[in-house]
DNA sequence: ATACGTGCAAATACTTTGCAGGCTT
DNA sequence: AAGCCTGCAAAGTATTTGCACGTAT
């Protein structure tokens, strides 16, 4: 079984295991977010449910996510003013990098967080729920294709 | 001169600089920045401002902090869902970490940044603009008060 | 059978825009 | 004097809510 259909099915897990009802527009929705390593926004995830699913309404895709993101199956990624993204894939809080060229963001796999967190721990006394390491720039495909663009 | 003072004179000569006009409400709204450290939200600065100005608009703020933000002179924190928070005092990027409980927002001072920087453009090959590091959690200060609040 | 989920529409919150008149340069 | 700035209102975008009907359990 690929990592994607195993994220599928423990989603699935967890809705029923809280007794959440597993509907088809539900089942969609976690397909969606398990199989997308994109980072979808809700628009994005709606487009694609909209096609098995013409009547439906971003409303449900909303309720749907938050339902996901109270049981911590889909990592919430804010981006003010132009739509938060959602990561279903790997719901755990982790970096992230956007390019603001093309848009796309991408995960960063970082041994120095820990680090970090443990640092900013001691220093602020703080009990720490959420880390958010949120990078952007320009990715080296746009890079590439606009030279002018480099900083 | 104390350097909230001389942020304030800083913003102003920017502005001068690019030859923005420095009207009163400006002048208001650059001095709410460069003296509050608490990150206000744009209707934090409203609220201040409209003791002096009574018949000024949110729409004032919103385009003052937007030429402000354009010229690297305020810091904006996005917080999707509850309202951007700008910081003034200090606009270069840097990280923060906000109390879920009281909603304050502080500063933190982290050598390891630089590192983690050097360490994600290795990675990443991307040429970075934006590092934002934001932690979420309980403040020494509220988990006093509710010490059941403790992760 | 019951309670929860869906989908429509309206409401909310935040921010941006258009425009007429006023003020800084 | 000229053009940018202000402040009002309206529009725009993202998200939430209310409600009647439908469906999973």
């Amino acid at each position: 079984m690929n990592p994607y259909e195993l994220r599928f099915i423990e989603m699935q897990n967890t809705l029923k295991k809280h007794q959440y009802k597993v509907t088809p527009q539900r089942l969609a929705i976690l397909k969606i977010l398990a199989y997308h390593t994109d980072h979808p926004k809700i628009d994005d995830i709606y487009d694609i449910l909209r096609k098995d699913f013409p009547t439906t309404s971003p409303a449900t895709v909303y309720k749907t996510v938050a339902v996901l993101k109270q049981l911590k199956e889909v990592l919430e990624i804010q981006y003010s003013g132009e739509g938060n993204r959602y990561d279903g894939v790997n719901p755990l809080s982790h970096p992230h990098i956007h390019c603001s060229q093309c848009n796309k963001v991408f995960d960063i796999h970082c041994h120095d967080v820990d680090h970090l967190i443990t640092q900013i721990t001691n220093q602020t006394g703080f009990t720490i729920h959420h880390v958010r390491i949120d990078v952007s720039g320009v990715c080296p495909e746009c890079n590439k294709k606009k030279p002018e663009n480099r900083a």
